[in-house]
DNA sequence: TGCATTTGCCTAATAGCTTTAGGCAAGCCG
DNA sequence: CGGCTTGCCTAAAGCTATTAGGCAAATGCA
């Protein structure tokens, strides 16, 4: 019997392939062995779980999110920076839907702490340094700035924009705008 | 073998109840034949298929979630109308979990034509109409609303944020007075 | 190089979910 | 009351997940 030279890492890799393919929730350990030509139970030698595997692909594509931001983010400031900021989301969404809906899978709080979902929070108050926002302020604008890139992309991924005029790339153009007005202009709480 | 009295409406009713109960994506035949306590099959006389149930459940909290909307809107303008229809959406996903995942379905183009989304697009323009906004910087508001409200909602349900202050409910209030506030003086387009 | 050990992939088996085909009886209708 | 519709059932096949235990290939050590 051949070996195939199955690992882990493989796994994970053509599994974050599979997924942009076929979709996430297409991602299943049977459909894993039939790429690699090889029986179901051979892959539990190098994942746990079915759970496992999604974790871990989920996890993959949170560092790959990460190092994208990172260096999108390298030596820009301000609007510049936001737009870019915004731009590694969609793109990467665009690019690799499958990853992309893997970095929405829920994780249990301890894997989440130990992910680059980290690195996201911090570079996001990154791109908020730009502006003149202090506590609590800032974190709200964290919160902002997450919704709005993950609900718009999400949202055209699903084809809630579609059919419809003006392009995407139009409102996604003019939301980065509006969301860098809104930074330099930060709103009081209105009266309670 | 005495008749339960199964048909499509309760067992959607039922299957939305179960959604609600252990998440969406658990809701599966085998799950609502055990709740009526019947067998599998019997289902298949009032539901095509797996697939079938879930998107007749989608359609029934589309249609719940602009009911909710509809009623929250009426007699409303404004800042006021825009809170209201903010809270609709955050208030349903936060009580019925299930449901709103749900609603979250991607239904393929004719079903969701047919479906409820056709009125929450009208109403999120009804909110708009609020504001000074016309053509195409209208579409660009409704869609960054949908954004900011789904986006929200998704990563507060996901556990986005949990663990770390300030709470959601300040933040949510702050992203409506901001919303607001950039809807009243909504940018030109940056230059090119 | 030859042998022992590790380790990779396999067979076998259990269990759950989905879906279809065909049967029997409960309840409606004349 | 008898006939017909229709609701729920049994049976069966196919797919996925997961575990246990086996054989052979690769590795390492003498």
């Amino acid at each position: 019997m051949a070996r195939v030279g199955l690992s882990t890492e493989r796994l994970v890799r053509a599994g974050a392939e599979l997924a942009d393919e076929v979709g996430f929730d297409q991602v299943t350990v049977s459909a894993l062995a039939r790429r690699f030509d090889v029986k179901v139970a051979s892959l539990y030698s190098h994942v746990r779980s079915s759970q496992d595997l999604k974790t871990r692909i989920a996890l993959l594509a949170l560092e790959e999110l990460a190092d994208r931001a990172a260096t999108a983010l390298a030596g820009r400031a301000g609007k510049d920076a936001l737009a870019a900021f915004a731009d590694v989301y969609r793109d990467y969404a665009r690019e690799h839907p499958g990853r992309y809906a893997a970095a929405q899978l829920r994780l249990d709080p301890e894997t989440a702490a130990a992910s680059a979902g980290v690195r996201h929070a911090r570079m996001t108050r990154a791109v908020l340094r730009g502006y003149d926002l202090t506590e609590p302020d800032q974190t709200h604008a964290v919160r902002l700035l997450g919704s709005v890139f993950h609900g718009y992309v999400s949202l055209e991924m699903g084809g809630g924009f579609s059919h419809s005029a003006p392009d995407t790339q139009q409102t996604w153009t003019r939301i980065v705008d509006a969301l860098d007005a809104l930074l330099r202009n930060w709103p009081a709480p209105s009266a309670p």
